[in-house]
DNA sequence: GACTTGTTGACGGT
DNA sequence: ACCGTCAACAAGTC
């Protein structure tokens, strides 16, 4: 590095002080550190034709957090003699535009695995070579390089959680401790003609205030992550027994989980940090729990999408992503909609969807259960349908992860077994009977007695009255019938995997057409969804 | 044979 | 009455 001049630290993720190699290594040996966000207009705009408050790619909670997560990466650099300099517009030519117009020799920025920074960083990289600065972009997202561990496999990413543990093994880092606090950073060099600005409020984007009749309950920033992550941890035994599977979708005073991965999703939480800071406390208790289930096998599991979503190409979609069944899922709008905005008039599903859209969070098998609700298990919708909405609406939606989860629930890769599909009645009624959550959530049903709050439907009149709510009128009829559409989609799947395994795979769009057409067919007049929504709704 | 977490109903223990 | 455990259901891919 040479020394006498400027690095310049270009946040993306990675929104924190601790455990930041580039910002350590850009803030050593210069005598000016330039901090630099760029809020890029496609991504923060409002978009007043989008279906829920916010900008064409992200809903107004998650634009919320990122704003939070910046002010408090604003306060923690000031408490180090600096700065977050904000800028706005497409961020590779901003980029390029600081680094003609100051004097930076060093430009910093964690590794991103995403397309969307792969494309950013070949602009930007490319620039800075030809105009001799020097880059430094090391792997801290996640606790390991994917790449590595492709490498490690013969050049394809392992496409099972066990046997990514295996090629994984211990991070490297693990033995010497990690750089938590930075004592004091360069100042700010000569910002010239930049147009800097302080970190925006969502009125200053453009938001209305009264666009959302309630904000997610999570604040962002590093600050935040750290005090959740005390508090997380404080609970030895929680944490020495936790096990994912067993934990309750329904709660919500207090989630069964820790709530952590938004702030590791924008990187306020460095998830290597995390994962030290678990096995220090496995190392001081008689007995924990282990990979999958276990809290430090969580951030393993996110290690383990980023790493297949990094050497599968088309990871997104289901054309051309060879690790992806072909699927003749249905394009019924009118169906998605429904699930979209909480009116299939199942209360379980609708419940879950309503808390996506306030809060930007719910449990993981809360999402499990929706999920399979919209593709294989009721409405055979596609899943990159489903995608979208939840990589819109989630405050921690992630790339690798969202779409790693999708693929998964739907069938269409890592997991096969199409026939265990959870009951959007009996999976909820389970954990909570007496139907609070959906009380919550869906206030129209707080008068439903427990024994019907699953399936409200089925309530005699009598007791729809004295609840106020008559179902088709307060509250929507279901948009299928669990036990029939559940059998077709069964038999669906079934069909689809057999012309996957006829055709090695090598399904093309025409083979899906006709399969399509030979199901539509065979369907028995009782189950064939539009007639059933007229004879229903 | 290994693979993160379905549903229902029976059974036995508390 | 409420819990955990288990088999049956019907069965997938790598």
């Amino acid at each position: 590095m040479s020394s006498g001049s400027g690095s310049l630290m270009w946040f993306r993720k990675g929104l924190r002080i601790h455990d930041n190699p580039a910002l350590e290594y850009a803030s050593k040996g210069s005598n000016f550190l330039y901090p630099v966000f760029v809020i890029d207009p496609h991504y923060m705009k409002p978009d007043p034709e989008a279906f829920s408050p916010g900008s064409s790619k992200a809903g107004l909670n998650r634009i919320q957090f990122l704003l939070e997560s910046l002010r408090d990466l604003d306060l923690n650099l000031k408490r180090l003699g600096s700065r977050l300099l904000v800028l706005k517009g497409e961020p590779s030519e901003v980029l390029i535009r600081c680094l003609k117009e100051w004097d930076v020799k060093n430009l910093c920025f964690e590794y991103d695995t995403e397309p969307y920074y792969q494309a950013l960083d070949v602009k930007v990289k490319s620039y800075a070579t030809t105009a001799g600065i020097e880059i430094y972009s090391p792997v801290s997202h996640t606790l390991f390089n994917p790449a590595d561990i492709i490498r490690k496999n013969g050049g394809k990413p392992p496409l099972s959680y066990q046997s990514f543990l295996k090629l994984a093994g211990e991070p490297s880092w693990a033995s010497s401790p990690l750089s938590i606090a930075l004592s004091s950073l360069p100042p700010v060099g000569n910002i010239g003609n930049c147009n800097i600005s302080e970190v925006p409020t969502v009125k200053e984007l453009g938001y209305e205030e009264t666009q959302q009749d309630e904000l997610s309950p999570f604040r962002g920033g590093e600050t935040e992550a750290l005090k959740r992550l005390r508090e997380s941890i404080e609970n030895k035994e929680w944490v020495a027994k936790f096990e994912k599977p067993k934990g309750d979708p329904s709660a919500f005073l207090k989630p069964a989980t820790t709530v952590l991965s938004p702030y590791l999703k924008f990187g306020c939480l460095s998830s290597r940090y995390f994962y030290i800071c678990l096995k220090d406390l496995y190392k001081n208790v008689k007995t924990h729990t282990v990979p999958p289930v276990s809290l430090a096998g969580q951030l393993l599991w996110r290690d383990f999408f980023y790493t297949v979503a990094f050497g599968t190409p088309s990871f997104d979609q289901m054309r051309g992503n060879k690790i992806c069944k072909q699927i003749p899922w249905n394009d019924d709008d009118e169906l998605l909609v429904a699930w979209r905005e909480a009116r299939t008039g199942f209360p379980w599903i609708d419940a879950i969807m309503t808390q996506l859209r306030k809060w930007g969070w719910m449990h993981h098998l809360a999402r499990h259960s929706v999920a399979c609700f919209l593709t294989r298990g009721d409405l055979f919708v596609h899943w990159e349908k489903g995608r979208d909405v939840f990589e819109r609406l989630l405050i921690d939606s992630d790339w690798a992860i969202n779409n790693g989860n999708w693929l998964w629930l739907s069938c269409s890769s890592f997991f096969y077994q199409y026939n265990r599909i959870y009951s959007p009645i009996s999976f909820g009624k389970k954990y909570d009977p007496n139907g609070d959550y959906i009380r919550h959530f869906l206030p129209v049903l707080k008068g439903m007695p427990k024994e019907y709050i699953y399936e409200p439907w089925t309530a005699p009149l009598s007791i729809q009255n004295k609840a106020k709510c008559i179902i088709g009128r307060d509250y929507p009829k279901p948009v299928v019938a669990h036990d029939s559409a559940s059998k077709d989609c069964r038999r669906r799947m079934a069909e689809a995997y057999a012309l996957n395994q006829k055709m090695s795979g090598m399904v093309s769009a025409e083979d899906l057409r006709n399969l399509r057409r030979k199901l539509e067919e065979d369907q028995e007049p009782q189950v064939e969804n539009k007639r059933q929504r007229k004879l229903i709704g």
